[in-house]
DNA sequence: TTAGTTACTGACTGGTCAGTCATTAAACTC
DNA sequence: GAGTTTAATGACTGACCAGTCAGTAACTAA
């Protein structure tokens, strides 16, 4: 209150960069309270504008929460895939690597604050567990599907269910957002979902071999 | 609304199953609607009675919330406790036995809605939270624990780290929770999370072994 | 300087809903 | 079957808040 006083006193004009800036405080204050709950005075006061100023920006409320998982999601999952889609060699270092950058985003990104809305929001805004089912979990099971299938087709992997093991691959990540959003801010012990990424893979791909 | 106006058209006055009734329709839209969303009203209606008589069994709503917790978790750790607390044996088939009992549970409970509830209202409600986190995180982890550390003591698993290798064993079936809760509802394809736990446990173990 | 344009403000409105309570009805008592 | 107790009702109230809009301040072009 102070001291942001004594650097802006007066209003500003910068609508390049307003939305952004409601978008970070909205997803602050929505993962705090949850969407519900939040107000949006709140959220305007946290961006340092006037209620009335959200609605130059954004139609309402829930457009707040989709375009937070909007901006999220992105390009992320055609970028992955991509990487993904074309190898020569053994998959087993390619999947490692992609638990891995999953496990970067997740303790450097806003992620499991994400995955904790959609979570929560899903059934009273379906649009939101819609469009994050379409556009990551519908993109990112089958791509790892076939990573894993073409594994198993050289012989590098024994044969197992592809469609229930990669969900084997991905839960402890899930697990760990989930951990970080929802139990570290209530006094549970955090840890380096690095690690865990990595304890992970060392007994998932030792588990999957002939 | 015809056929149960045929077979209970007055009022009725039943005060032991009342709680129960409202419990359950409670749960029913909270998991539908989200906690917030959820009228109160609307929670009397589906459990066939007004809105006062609600206040007559619970002092606001979200006791309504609490006591669902409670009553779904109750005394459930501590009978897994007490099975697996005292083993002579191996531990691979307790440990396989325990996901195998949760993957029923996951199928044939409410359990996954719950969990999502307390996902989505933790930040709102922090008892809530601090329940499950207290009464169900902080006792089933530490007895998974105890039970990998004793398998590498005897020489059954090679040595991991167990408090990473614990969140390891049980992402998978804390994703298939979310799924069903989240994403069947949604159209994504069901499966059984019995036989995902099979399968998980399969890799798992193996990728334990010296 | 002034006239015009665009960004922003915040008091206000209309609707929603948790929780209350005076009233009614069922069940029990003697 | 009159009197008492306890369960249940639903209209009502007070608080809350998303979204509006008349007004104001900042910037721009002339």
């Amino acid at each position: 209150m102070t001291d942001q006083s004594v650097t802006k006193r007066t209003r500003q004009r910068r609508p390049d960069t307003r939305p952004s800036e409601i978008l970070a405080a909205a997803l602050a204050l929505f993962s705090e309270k949850g969407f519900a709950a939040a107000r949006m005075e709140d959220v305007a006061a946290r961006a340092g504008v006037s209620k009335g100023a959200i609605y130059l920006y954004f139609p309402d409320k829930s457009a707040l929460l989709k375009s937070i998982v909007h901006q999220a999601i992105g390009e992320q999952i055609a970028v992955a895939a991509r990487m993904a889609d074309h190898i020569e060699g053994p998959v087993a270092p390619v999947m490692a690597q992609l638990a891995g950058m999953l496990a970067h985003r997740i303790e450097t990104t806003d992620l499991p604050s994400i995955i904790k809305l959609v979570i929560g929001e899903s059934r009273a805004h379906p649009e939101i567990g819609q469009y994050y089912l379409d556009n990551v979990v519908k993109l990112a099971l089958p791509l790892l599907e076939r990573l894993l299938s073409h594994g198993i087709a050289t012989g590098e992997f024994r044969a197992v269910d592809p469609n229930l093991t990669v969900k084997c691959m991905i839960g402890p990540l899930m697990l760990s957002a989930l951990w970080h959003a929802v139990f570290v801010p209530l006094g549970a012990a955090p840890y380096s979902v690095a690690a865990l990424a990595d304890q992970h893979m060392d007994i998932f791909l030792r588990g999957l071999r002939p």
